[in-house]
RNA sequence: GCUGCUGUAGCUCAGAGGUAGAGCACUCCCUUGGUAAGGGAGAGGUCGAGAGUUCAAUUCUCUCCAGCAGCACCA
């Protein structure tokens, strides 16, 4: 038998014969390391203990210290042995596929009967015991006929066709512990009790297309999460608890920012509080866009079809947009809104995005090239049918509004004005209180329009832009418009979810579709690029994240309350009065409660609400004419002269650009 | 849109084939109290909408609407 030299991670190299397993070797350096041992890693490759190595290589063997393969394979296995649990409570259970994800795994079902969340504790409580039996875990590769010939016998016509998905000429490998078998690339622990049977919990039981595709059959899906130990499932349970209570559907109702029902599924009803949120956001934003060089329009929200023929989204999105026909022949007294006369209805589409309507606002008048680029921004609301299932709080909704713009300009001018929207997006993230953020650049896909130069010089300016602003890209191959590469960016929240927002797409299409031009330096007509470019999405979305980010404490110039002056005892109301009148001309949001509560009632209330700054106002403040100060979140107060807290708060009120 | 679940007072939720209950919130009264709920009284509901079964439906059945979780979707 012929020799093979593998490497150790140490650098040393010792020869073994040719087919030797990772678990030989690990027996060959002591039996600790191959008890102790969950796969190996071969030439950069994650390796199971029981395959052969046929050739020289460098290996590595993984204990349960090398968090990635560890948690690879918890998650992995446990997705076997919850398949076999099931199938050992229901054997008439059809099995598909099983992948890791996240935080754990999930494995999708085809069962007439809902699993129940009693289910979910039977089969928690038979994988236990699965674990604990410490099935060895084996393997073999089978040929394509006899796994066929298996899954045919034994009724998995869903195995049968994710066996024919595998393609051609590649390994099929068939692994199983106790009698349960499953098609599977692997690799997996050495025996089923490597698993930490208290680290593991099934979370729910939801409902998924097989294969991803909405044609095919409902299949139902169980998600578990796994970790290393106990303590880590721990620790996973009390995110999930920390961010349930940032929901911004309950805090938006716990501080009266705004409601939605029935009659408008998908819309905002902005109360007092979330309309000063949302204004003194969108003011921060206009203040930021006239200081970044945008021109700010507006336009239409009911537009003749013919448009959206033109631009080419009636023929893809017309399902998706809310169509509005109205009979032109109504005299307009008597008439009943609903009757349709043919021949004079008009079809109107409520515009779901906002860029065609630019083009026409760039249309109107002759441009010179001197007139590039011209950035036109808008706060445009939009309406779009999204489907029911999609709706969610106000982070997914049918009527919004963007802060959308659209800069006009050559070829030449892409790139620049590519870094310096990064710069502006970089610089609003900060102000908001969200430092880091991620940049995803998506290029070229298979079905495109225009020429390969073209799409070098615009890649590569984009490309070029997010050096030039010193940062750094994660390539999304193919993942660009049919007409455009475009960037996303992705922020980091103060729990560590991400959420795109903002987003950078270069378009030679529509200004070429909606016939704009320009007139360049040599005197003739060219096409100018549109780019498309929106910072927070929208606002309703943006302020979800906002109120989820901060747990509905948000920063001082953002708050809806940002002060409440309390009386303790009634003879102090007309100094509350005074208080609340000289923040109010301040700048700040202040409000006087003056109820006949007890303070501690108003605290509690107050605390509650999200009120960052709470004035108490005693007989001692009204004698000294001071304050006494209670920040949110802290016990301790503090006693400030009013004309101090005055000047202090009004400073706090003043939003980050205008500092 | 698909699968499952849910819909009872402003909010959170209990309840039962014989037309409803709690806590908080609300209103009024007492209380003027020093930093996260002072006491008392009162008012408040076509039980998501429609149809069916029944002597009787908010309760059972069906359809629709909306919400929740996931999937699919997100120009």
């Amino acid at each position: 038998m012929s020799q093979i030299s593998l490497t150790f991670p140490d650098g040393n190299a010792r020869d073994f014969d040719a087919g030797v397993t990772p678990a030989e070797v690990a027996e060959s350096i002591s039996k600790s390391l191959s008890k102790k041992a969950i796969s190996a890693t071969v030439n950069g490759a994650h390796w199971d203990m029981q395959w052969p190595i046929t050739s020289d290589s460098s290996i590595a063997i993984n204990t349960m210290q090398d968090d990635e393969p560890a948690l690879e394979l918890i998650r992995h296995d446990l997705a076997h042995i919850m398949a076999r649990a099931v199938q050992e409570i229901w054997p008439d259970v059809k099995v598909t596929i099983g992948p890791v994800r996240d935080n754990g795994w999930f494995y999708d079902f085809d069962r007439q009967e809902p699993f129940t969340p009693e289910d979910l504790g039977a089969i928690e409580k038979r994988m236990k015991e699965i674990i604990n039996a410490r099935d060895a875990v084996r393997t073999e590769l089978w040929t394509r006929d006899q796994v066929r010939q298996y899954y045919t016998d034994s009724g998995e016509p869903y195995k049968v066709e994710i066996l024919d998905r595998i393609p051609e000429g590649e390994d099929i490998r068939m692994y199983w512990h106790g009698e349960w078998m499953d098609l599977c690339r692997g690799p997996h622990l050495q025996h089923t009790g490597q698993v930490p049977a208290d680290a593991f919990k099934l979370m729910n039981v939801s409902a998924a297309y097989f294969l991803g595709d909405n044609t095919r059959p409902m299949l139902q899906r169980i998600y578990g999460v796994a970790f290393k130990n106990r303590d880590d499932l721990k620790k996973y349970l009390t995110f999930l608890e920390e961010a349930e209570k940032r929901d911004h559907r309950k805090l938006g109702r716990e501080m009266d920012l705004f409601h939605m029902q029935e009659e408008a599924p998908g819309q905002v009803f902005w109360h007092p509080n979330g309309w000063t949120v949302y204004t003194a956001l969108q003011d921060y934003m206009r203040r930021k866009q006239r200081a970044g060089g945008y021109l700010e329009i507006n336009t239409p929200q009911v537009v003749d079809r013919k448009l959206w023929e033109a631009s080419g989204h009636w023929e893809k999105y017309q399902h998706h947009m809310f169509v509005v026909e109205v009979d032109e022949s109504r005299d307009g007294e008597n008439d009943d809104a609903s009757a349709k006369n043919k021949d004079h209805t008009r079809i109107n589409a409520l515009k779901p995005m906002n860029c065609p309507c630019h083009v026409q606002v760039f249309n109107q008048g002759l441009k010179s090239y001197r007139d590039l680029p011209l950035r036109l921004a808008e706060f445009g609301s939009c309406a779009r049918f999204e489907p029911s299932g999609a709706l969610h709080g106000i982070m997914r909704v049918r009527g919004f509004t963007q802060d959308d713009a659209h800069i006009f300009c050559t070829e030449d001018q892409i790139q620049a004005e590519c870094a310096r929207f990064i710069d502006f997006l970089a610089n609003v993230y900060q102000e908001l209180g969200f430092p880091e953020f991620e940049i995803r650049f998506a290029t070229r896909p298979e079905k495109r329009v225009g020429s390969d130069e073209s799409w070098d010089y615009v890649e590569g300016a984009l490309e070029n832009a997010i050096k030039a602003v010193g940062r750094e890209y994660t390539l999304e191959p193919g993942d660009g418009a049919f007409y455009g590469p475009k960037l996303d960016f992705y922020l980091t929240d103060a729990i560590g979810r991400v959420w795109q927002c903002g987003t950078f797409q270069v378009d030679p299409n529509l200004p070429e579709r909606l016939g704009a031009s320009f007139i360049g330096q040599d005197g003739d007509r060219h096409r100018p690029f549109m780019l498309h470019r929106a910072c927070l999405g929208s606002f309703e979305r943006f302020i979800g994240i906002l109120i989820e980010n901060w747990e509905g404490k948000l920063p001082f110039w953002l708050a809806p309350r940002q002060v409440v002056v309390a009386s303790i005892v009634s003879e102090a109301d007309d100094y509350v009065n005074e208080v609340v009148a000289e923040l109010t001309k301040a700048g700040v949001r202040a409000e006087a409660d003056t109820r006949n509560e007890k303070i501690n009632y108003k605290v509690r209330e107050h605390s509650v609400g999200k009120v960052p700054v709470i004035l108490a106002i005693g007989h001692r403040e009204v004698e000294e004419r001071t304050v006494t100060v209670r920040r949110l979140g802290e016990k301790q107060t503090s006693v400030t002269s009013l004309a101090e807290i005055v000047s202090s708060l009004g400073k706090d009120a003043t939003p980050p650009d205008l500092l």
